[in-house]
DNA sequence: ATCATTTGACCCTT
DNA sequence: AAGGGTCAAATGAT
């Protein structure tokens, strides 16, 4: 992978680091039966902040597997090939996703070279999001087009620190004519800006590691201005106390290679309701799929994935999943999802390999075979 | 006043 | 040449 540099790689250790911390107080909070079921999933909560932040760092290949069976939340497939056999019409972007990317190059920033993956999220009809559900970065939309042979126009995103920072990270979302529930979302490049790794700052979780911690993960003032609508922020704290982890069929996968998988739903977005020609305020009452994006990037050249959600249901909880994907994009190997935590299992399924690892402060990233 | 979105024009890629 | 992607001025929102 391309060179990183120091203050990159320091805050990657740090993030992989606390981390590590984080688990091994749920593991003992497991094991204390005075601690409530909420600190355990906000420790849960911080843990996957903690891993999703560190996999953004690395720009690491990320990517949806597997299923998720949240009571009523979303679902996530994830696919090598177009979309098209999802609900997506229109073969010609999958085919272009699938033709631009076939060798991905970190290094360079030309535009063609950039990673690039696909995902679909559907919203079932009925219901109105309540609030942004974003990736933890601010995107900001910067065109919109009509699509040959596509009912619905696409938009453009780009993240908005991209003056600022040079962040070249962009997004595209497009409708789907054909389910008009199902959005696919192509992203694009990957986010340099430091927006990632300060949603969560590391002082402010430390300060929260207590037995009686509340969520930290929320809106910082660059949000405030965008989103202060209280219900909204509540369904986003439910979001992520509802998020829940458990595996499945973990069974040999090289647990060295950041087995985790990870979904977050910070609270910060700058990007608002689409028009009513791509999310008619019906289905959405605030913009969703322009806000919902991980925070992560696949290194494979055209992974799509899927998500079915129910806005009802995603007041209760929600998850994703992500997986780091080897040669076997196949692989469903953990499963995270979030479910209501008033009405799913009260446990943590916890099967990460937190067990005694150690992250030596002098590893190098550019250990090669390290990402292998 | 500042920042985000809209939208037609322009550029680039195929 | 056609279509997709981006730019940037106009417009809107805060």
């Amino acid at each position: 992978m391309a060179s990183m540099g120091d203050w990159e790689q320091k805050n990657l250790v740090e993030e992989l680091t606390l981390g590590m911390e984080l688990a091994k107080q749920l593991q003992i909070h497991l094991n204390v039966p005075s601690s409530s079921r909420e600190t355990r999933e906000v420790l849960v909560q911080k843990i996957l902040t903690s891993y999703e932040k560190a996999l953004s760092m690395l720009n690491f290949g990320t990517s949806l597997v597997g299923e998720l069976h949240p009571v009523g939340g979303i679902t996530i497939r994830n696919s090598e090939s177009p979309p098209s056999h999802s609900g997506s019409p229109r073969s010609e972007d999958s085919d272009r996703d699938t033709r631009d990317e076939r060798q991905i190059d970190y290094g360079s920033s030309s535009r063609k070279s950039m990673p690039r993956w696909t995902k679909q999220v559907r919203v079932n009809p009925g219901m109105g999001l309540e609030g942004p559900l974003d990736d933890g970065f601010s995107w900001r939309k910067y065109g919109q087009k009509a699509i040959l042979g596509a009912k619905y126009p696409r938009g453009y995103y780009r993240c908005t620190h991209r003056n600022v920072q040079g962040c070249l990270a962009t997004k595209q979302v497009q409708r789907s004519d054909e389910d008009p529930t199902i959005f696919e979302i192509t992203y694009r490049g990957r986010h340099t800006c430091t927006q990632a790794s300060n949603l969560l700052p590391l002082s402010q979780l430390r300060e929260n590691q207590g037995p009686s911690t509340n969520i930290t993960i929320e809106p910082q003032q660059n949000q405030l201005h965008q989103e202060n609508n209280p219900h909204t922020q509540e369904l986003l704290l439910n979001f992520r106390r509802g998020l829940k982890v458990m595996t499945e069929g973990s069974d040999s996968h090289d647990q060295q290679s950041f087995p985790t998988n990870t979904f977050q739903f910070p609270s910060t977005s700058t990007v608002k309701p689409e028009n009513d020609s791509l999310f008619p305020p019906s289905m959405v009452e605030n913009s969703f799929v322009g806000n919902f994006s991980p925070p992560f990037i696949s290194p494979s050249d055209s992974v799509t994935n899927y998500y079915s959600v129910s806005p009802n249901e995603m007041q209760h909880g929600f998850g994703g999943n992500k997986n780091f994907q080897s040669s076997e994009s196949e692989l469903t190997d953990h499963i995270i999802s979030a479910a209501a935590s008033t009405t799913t299992s009260p446990t943590v399924g916890l099967d990460f390999p937190f067990g005694n690892v150690n992250f030596d402060p002098n590893f190098t990233f550019d250990n090669p075979g390290f990402l292998s």
